[in-house]
DNA sequence: TCTGGGGTCCTTATTCCG
DNA sequence: TCTGCGGAATAAGGACCC
């Protein structure tokens, strides 16, 4: 166990709603949130001012309108979010080649094995100019922890928030840890939680006072002697760089529950589809399809098949779901219809002549189909909240709401004043979506690969860029 | 008030094989 | 041939994380 808190916990502070408000000036200052703005949408990210309400992530979109009804709500805007991530990566990789990251905002990183710190003092130092650092390149904040190990590291970061930099001093561990909440450990969600409830442990002292014996009787082997561990502030996972992917899955939760088999029936096959490419766009196939349905009450099940060898066949993929889907009861209606792909290889087994034989290729298909949609029905355009588009008149701007033929724009940049709101007709030619500008003048800027639209039969379909399959 | 989407890991039961 | 046992693979579910 390494001693010098040289294990560096970096987490982006609100950072969806951040970024929101570093690219829209009139934001700043606001309560955003960030999330699905169907009736069945959660909060993804809330702002520090929506957290006033009362608002926090995870929680239902509807109760958050009623907390906070004069929020702004804003869609998600992944690409963007991943440019702004890739920045902030960067910075970290400069400091050690290991790096972990854990989504978006999060990432450990081993100083000590990059050679960037190697006690306390110089971990601090490395930690505050990092924080500078970040705010310089993307214009946001971040807050840090640092500990001699990935788990007080988190804890430290955690405490950090918004905007700050904690180091837990070697030594002070189990005294800081001691009479914090079980929840606070890596592990402990509200089921574990009301167990050792349940059980008189509510502290994490008490869970060191339990004994080994006692967790593991009560949570199971491999957890009780994990929680007991993390209690001693016994922590001696590693920072991993590269982890393999496992498993590959697409799913969606449905407005309004599906009743019509038929119709269930197509969303499989379609989630399939959508499944294989992502599968393929990262290159690997596997063997087992899991199928996952969510009924109307909730409940939900999964059903799986392992296959003789992995696949990355669209038409292979779209029969097992079908198969799976065979033995389910949807009478009652499904809310969520899912697609998954585990026991993932790097290659595509070559030599199955059976598979070979039938080869489907998923972009031809899809190319016709799409194209086929376009001509028969030309698409409303629809203008999804907070994202950015550019009007031959007033410029850059975001769409703050749309509806009834009316989009509504409000025009300005990062590092523009608060601009002005108007108001145009959904089919408005000189209306057009937009890149996202950069937040910092002069930084990289954001290319969305959906929005390169080629005219007529060209390629650009709108789809995601792992879409963009081979040939 | 009514619960997203993408993952990871663990547990338990069952089956098959030797 | 019967029985017991252990290990591996598979299937299903659940907790947890961001």
């Amino acid at each position: 166990m390494r001693t010098a808190p040289t294990i560096l916990h970096l987490d982006m502070d609100a950072f969806y709603a951040s970024a929101e408000q570093a690219s829209k000036p009139s934001l700043r200052g606001k309560a955003v949130i960030v999330g699905g703005l169907g009736p069945r949408g959660v909060v993804a990210t809330a702002s520090y001012e929506a957290r006033g309400f009362g608002v926090h992530s995870a929680m239902p979109m509807a109760q958050a309108r009623r907390l906070a009804p004069n929020a702004a709500y804003l869609v998600p805007r992944f690409e963007f979010y991943r440019a702004i991530s890739e920045q902030v990566m960067g910075l970290l990789r400069a400091l050690s080649p290991l790096v972990e990251p854990l989504s978006l905002d999060e990432a450990f990183v081993d100083l000590e094995a990059g050679g960037a710190a190697w006690d306390a003092e110089s971990a601090r130092l490395t930690g505050t100019k990092l924080r500078a650092d970040i705010r310089a390149v993307t214009g946001l904040t971040g807050s840090v922890g640092l500990a001699a190990s990935k788990m007080l590291a988190k804890i430290a970061s955690e405490e950090a928030k918004p905007d700050g930099l904690v180091l837990i001093a070697p030594g002070t561990e189990r005294a800081l840890l001691g009479p914090k909440s079980v929840r606070i450990l890596p592990g402990v969600g509200p089921a574990t939680g009301d167990h050792l409830r349940r059980a008189g442990i509510t502290t994490v002292e008490e869970i060191a006072e339990a004994g080994e014996d006692e967790l593991v009787r009560l949570v199971g082997k491999a957890h009780g002697h994990g929680l007991y561990a993390m209690a001693l502030a016994h922590d001696d996972r590693p920072v991993v760089a590269e982890r393999d992917t496992k498993s590959v899955s697409v799913e969606d939760t449905y407005d309004v529950d599906i009743h019509d088999r038929v119709r269930v029936r197509m969303e499989v096959q379609r989630l399939a589809d959508r499944c294989v490419r992502r599968l393929r766009g990262a290159g690997l196939s596997g063997r087992t399809i899991v199928l996952k349905v969510r009924r109307f009450d909730f409940s939900t099940l999964t059903r799986s098949e392992t296959l003789r060898g992995p696949t990355d066949d669209p038409a292979v993929v779209r029969e097992a779901a079908a198969r799976l889907l065979d033995a389910v009861d949807t009478t009652g209606g499904v809310r969520l219809l899912g697609v998954g792909v585990s026991g993932l290889a790097d290659y595509t087994q070559e030599d199955l002549f059976a598979q070979a034989a039938g080869e489907t290729h998923l972009d031809e298909e899809d190319t016709a189909e799409e194209l086929a949609r376009e001509e028969a029905a030309p698409v409303e355009r629809h203008w999804p909240a907070g994202h950015d588009v550019r009007h031959a008149e007033f410029g850059h701007g975001w769409v703050q709401g749309s509806g009834l033929g009316r989009v509504t724009v409000r025009f300005e940049t990062p590092d523009s004043a608060p601009g002005r709101v108007r108001t145009f007709r959904t089919e408005d030619q000189a209306l057009q979506p937009a890149d996202p500008l950069p937040l910092i003048p002069g930084g990289p800027s954001v290319v969305t690969p959906g929005l390169v639209r080629e005219t007529a039969h060209g390629s650009g379909t709108g789809r995601p860029p792992e879409a963009a399959g081979r040939t």
